[in-house]
DNA sequence: AGCACGCCGACT
DNA sequence: GTCGGCGTGCTC
């Protein structure tokens, strides 16, 4: 018999789990309350979900009332999770299939804010006023800003197109600005290594103040304080890397994902949501509008675009027809595509035209997707290659520091000596190429020139990746040697020449948008393309130049390149023409993670129109000394997998050793 | 995810 | 003899 006053609470907890816990309290609780309650022999925080009352609670039932319920300890004096914060979490766990209190976790992104403060803060200042506007926007951006501030209110995703240069951001920021009017918060998404002093030069020269800053090289403090001023809406305008997305704001007005085809989206770790995907879904629940903007967007959005469930602003009218820059084919096997003279990697093509676009005094980049100087090591005595201990990978060479790294794991080591299994010292010899070599024998090949390394190993830091755009921007470089990070959210005016060192590596990938990608890095880096001044051009040294692939490529007509992706994707029922989701097993016990995929394997659902292939053992089959198997889903545009993932993995009772992992919409196939 | 309990290897 | 490795199990 309980007292009809007593309460029973059901609390959402930054664990693993998907359900509710229950506690009891004789209080009386708001859903979307921070409470701390006790959980084993320790307490957390978590989020009120429910409430019921006792007496209507059917008898005992799932939730296994045999034991007696804890009491809540106290609630937080915090705003509670708006009604659309916790619609959203629901609804991302069951998208993802991961347990929603994972998901609300990413949403409780900064602990310390529930722990008791060790020292009175210092009373920052709440974002002031954002009003100062001095841009003039030209007679396109006017149209594109109305179009969007028209959809303000109620749900719109929109993208918006336009080459680099043609003031997307001005447009977005003049319709943040009609957001502040509303008294509503806005969230611009911008991937990571984004968050430059460019684009904030830009706010501030619209706003004429800083916008609410959310990415991972935040101290604790001005996390605790920037999560604070979104859940009190105090935080007007929120710019943030992708983690942003899942900010507990209280009235949001409209998002903007800015580089929306960007890959740095999907989250690859924990809960494996894509950002732009999910952006769109809480624009639904805020009612707000989704701005996409891009000036190469991704093929699921331009066909969002076009079967008319996107608004799509175009922005680069003035241009007429967009086309790619000059692409040329170097194939390596015919003469002119022959190394230069004390060269290995760059073809006399090549060379030719990277000397000549120096005398012009522009800038060239040798595009290279490789870290590091040489992607392995052998031993010149024994032919024995230097493998990582964890992984089913070939440690990299990084000679500036002299190490051996795993690209998979992290492991990194010193170079030995001697070879580990024939003992010969000396023998070790560095194969294939990586950035860090090319600049070796770019700077040997001009010696004047001034070389710029940037990949993840130099852009790492804000400040490193700060340094070095501006240095390329202040034409403090004459040849940039770079992977892909290069290229992210930046544009180089004087870079007019882009040279693909092994334009073969986009060929092979199992990761069906590396093509896509790579035509968008090209059209990102290639200098003005179309403007008077300066024409881009992009030379790709291959081995297989007879690739359709690369023919269309080079015909350098992005409707022929589009048009060639989406006949394949199409082909292949890929996105955005059909829905894929991959499950990875993983245990490190070699014969369970074999065993336990071989008996899900036989348990396969067979539906119509939908394949499953696998399992087979995952491209790296060994990582992190886990052994790793894989299957890929493969169904309809219309209708969804999890259903039948749910009955099909949630019978089974699989070994605790071995863990299962879900992929919805997977990137990529390792 | 944490955190504790529990059972086998190299050290104060 | 104990410290500590991480496999396993539990949390309203």
């Amino acid at each position: 018999m309980s007292v009809p006053s007593r309460k029973i609470i059901h609390v959402l907890l930054p664990t693993p789990f998907d359900g509710a816990f229950s506690y009891e309290s004789e209080h009386s609780f708001a859903r979307g309350e921070f409470v701390d309650v006790p959980f084993g022999k320790r307490t957390l925080t978590g989020v009120v979900w429910g409430e019921s009352d006792p007496s209507l609670e059917d008898s005992g039932g799932d939730l296994g009332l045999a034991y007696k319920l804890k009491t809540i300890i106290s609630k937080h004096d915090l705003p509670p999770l708006s009604s659309e914060s916790m619609k959203f979490i629901d609804w991302v766990a069951s998208y993802y299939m991961a347990p929603r209190g994972m998901v609300m976790k990413m949403m409780m992104s900064e602990p310390s804010v529930f722990k008791p403060l060790k020292r009175a803060p210092k009373d920052k200042k709440a974002l002031a006023d954002l009003s100062k506007s001095m841009t003039t926007l030209s007679g396109l951006q006017k149209v594109a800003a109305d179009s969007i501030k028209k959809c303000l209110g109620s749900f719109r995703p929109i993208l918006l197109e336009g080459v680099t240069g043609s003031g997307k951001t001005e447009v977005y920021l003049d319709a943040i600005a009609d957001v502040l009017n509303r008294g509503e918060q806005s969230l611009v998404l911008l991937p990571e290594i984004a968050l430059s002093t460019q684009w904030l030069r830009k706010f501030e020269e619209r706003f004429g103040e800083t916008p609410v800053l959310w990415h991972s090289e935040l101290t604790p403090a001005q996390r605790r304080n920037h999560w604070k001023a979104v859940i009190s809406g105090k935080a007007r305008v929120v710019v943030g890397a992708r983690s942003a997305l899942f900010l507990p704001f209280q009235n949001l007005g409209m998002i903007v994902v800015d580089e929306e085809h960007d890959p740095g989206y999907k989250q690859d770790a924990g809960v494996l949501y894509h950002a732009r995907d999910m952006a769109v879904m809480r624009g639904s629940f805020e009612n707000a509008p989704v701005v996409l903007a891009s000036a190469t967007p991704s093929l699921e959005t331009l066909e969002n675009a076009s079967a008319g469930k996107y608004l799509h602003l175009k922005m680069d009218e003035r241009y007429g027809e967009a086309t790619l820059p000059e692409i040329t084919l170097i194939d390596r096997r015919h003469k002119n595509g022959k190394s230069v003279k004390d060269s290995r990697w760059i073809s006399e093509a090549l060379h030719a035209a990277i000397k000549d676009n120096m005398a012009q005094k522009n800038q060239s980049l040798l595009f290279l997707n490789r870290r590091g100087y040489a992607p392995m090591l052998l031993c010149g005595e024994c032919g024995v290659r230097v493998s990582c201990k964890a992984c089913d990978t070939w440690l990299v060479y990084h000679k500036h520091d002299q190490s051996l790294k795993c690209h998979q794991c992290g492991f990194a080591a010193l170079v030995p000596k001697t070879c580990a299994s024939c003992r010969e010292s000396g023998t070790l010899i560095p194969c294939g190429p990586g950035v860090e070599r090319v600049v070796e024998e770019i700077s040997s090949l001009f010696p004047t020139a001034r070389v710029a390394l940037m990949t993840s190993d130099t852009m790492n830091t804000y400040k490193k990746a700060k340094a070095l755009v501006e240095a390329v921007h202040n034409s403090e470089v004459d040849i940039i040697v770079g992977t892909q990070v290069m290229a992210k959210g930046h544009h180089f005016p004087n870079l007019t020449l882009v040279g693909v060192v092994d334009g073969d590596i986009g060929l092979s990938g199992s990761d069906l948008r590396l093509m896509e990608r790579t035509y968008q890095l090209m059209h990102q880096v290639s200098g003005r393309a179309g403007r008077a001044d300066k024409k881009g051009q992009v030379m790709i040294q291959s081995h297989m130049t007879d690739h359709p692939l690369m023919k269309a490529l080079a015909s350098g007509n992005i409707k022929d390149f589009l048009s060639f992706e989406r006949e394949m994707r199409g082909q292949f029922g890929f996105p955005p023409f059909g829905r894929l989701a991959a499950i990875i097993l993983s245990s490190k016990n070699k014969e369970a993670a074999e065993g336990t995929a071989k008996e899900i394997g036989k348990l396969k659902p067979m539906v119509e129109g939908v394949d499953i292939f696998g399992p087979v053992p995952a491209v790296f089959h060994k990582l992190n000394h886990a052994f790793r198997w894989r299957f890929l889903v493969k169904g309809p545009k219309e209708g969804r997998l999890q259903p039948l993932l749910a009955k099909w993995l949630g019978s089974l009772n699989v070994p605790s050793h071995v863990r299962i992992q879900i992929d919805i919409d997977p990137f990529n196939f390792y």
